[in-house]
DNA sequence: TGTCAAGAATATTTCGATATTGCGCGCGAT
DNA sequence: ATCGCGCGCAATATCGAAATATTCTTGACA
């Protein structure tokens, strides 16, 4: 419990854009509860179908129902939990169906997003999306303390890489759109180390050609790379959601 | 205050598939006063940029301040209202940039959305889109009683009629954000009659062309169509808003 | 006259408690 | 034995007010 350091979702955390905040940087609750509720989900400390109930929150939070109703409430509305009105909150299952509508959704508006921010890059961007890459490169998929686990700061890092290249898009709806879907996707990647895992596939080259054609300017080989990107990690989601559904 | 009738905004409540509610169809107070805000809102009946004071909306949505609150997440988190941590919430004010932004989303995703509705469609969605625009063709745009706003009935027809397009989508997820997007531009036409109306427009001949076009499955003109009409339709904001802005 | 600080006034955030609702169990009737 | 009914428990939804933050007002001091 508690204490959950920086994790992939506290990225979108990051975007925006701190407004001066003269005294003490009064953050609300509200606002810090609806970010730990929110990591502890993404990084698959909460399983997905799991009842949320307002007793333990409260107690593992520390605050009263009203915040993390809050909470909740903004989880919802962006997908993440579900809610029925007298029944309460539970965090979003898995399905196979909406996986591929995931799928699809992110291989045109991801690639979307893509093409117009390597159109639209600069120097800056460039810079980041080496930086980004390298860090990525650097660091091992798997933990170090359990290797079946996927290690918290791949995921950081892969996280930061794809929205490195995503990041000199215009379009701020598009970004949040594509941002957003990254996110819903983060659930089902959580749970999928144990089968992709002896997949013959090279993760790491796959963003090396994906981060080279983007800094060449190649935003349609870019685009390809990326679709194929995804789909190939759909693929090995797809088995491994198969086994956790008939759990 | 009050009492308002259905409108376009109630159009993406109806699609939420109305659970078994066992007994005097238990719909909460939270999601009768979000709906009324949003209703209230998309109507344009609160100007964009109004500050949404708690005192106000508790009293006349006569409820607590729980309620609201919840309401304004939700609507915050859709992006129809703005939250400021300390300061409350305001209507989402209107700018030029954020308008071009609505527009290229919109023309990618609803084209895209359109595309794989026309693919996927049966004969029960040709039959919808059939009478949806019979009766969008047969609404008067300009209301009764005061010529210079637009119609709620017309409002109404418009949306109900662009949702029949789309409907037979099979992706849940591009489909939502589809219809966000439309909801996000509601805005924007709402304020638009003034001067777009004495353009030399035929916007009811436009959306009989999309109409048989998308009827006899013809995608790629139906997009194309598409395309033009919101852009067109941009074009005629884009004057309105700078009026606003100068306000 | 201008600036700054203290305090009043106003608005929002958070809390704890009460009111509702849903669910399961036991009892009685058929 | 089974079905229906109602009581009581558990959990959520809603309330109203206390706690906190911000803005406005006022008045002293340079």
């Amino acid at each position: 419990m508690g204490e959950v350091a920086d994790d992939a979702s506290a990225a979108r955390t990051e975007m925006q854009p701190a407004r001066h905040r003269s005294p003490l940087a009064a953050i609300t609750r509200t606002e810090q509860v609806y970010t730990q509720l929110r990591a502890d989900i993404l990084s698959g400390r909460v399983l997905p179908g799991t009842k949320l109930r307002f007793a333990d929150l409260t107690e593992r939070y520390d605050c009263s129902t009203s915040v993390v109703r809050e909470g909740l409430t903004r989880l919802a509305e962006q997908g993440l939990v579900q809610s029925e009105p007298q029944h309460g909150f539970h965090v979003t299952p898995l399905s196979q169906d909406d996986l591929d509508d995931l799928t699809t959704a992110r291989c045109e508006i991801e690639g979307l997003v893509l093409r117009m921010s390597i159109e639209h890059g600069n120097i800056a961007w460039e810079s980041d999306v080496v930086a980004a890459h390298h860090a990525l490169d650097r660091t091992s998929m798997e933990s170090a303390a359990d290797p079946v686990v996927m290690s918290d700061e791949w995921t950081l890092a892969h996280s930061r890489f794809h929205q490195a290249l995503l990041a000199a898009c215009p379009n701020q709806r598009l970004r949040n759109m594509a941002l957003s879907l990254r996110d819903a996707a983060e659930l089902y990647r959580r749970w999928s180390l144990p089968i992709g895992h002896d997949d013959d596939r090279d993760v790491q080259g796959e963003h090396r050609a994906l981060a080279a054609a983007a800094l060449r300017g190649d935003a349609a080989e870019a685009v390809r790379l990326l679709d194929e990107h995804l789909r190939r990690t759909t693929r090995a989601l797809g088995t491994r959601e198969r086994a956790l559904s008939t759990q």
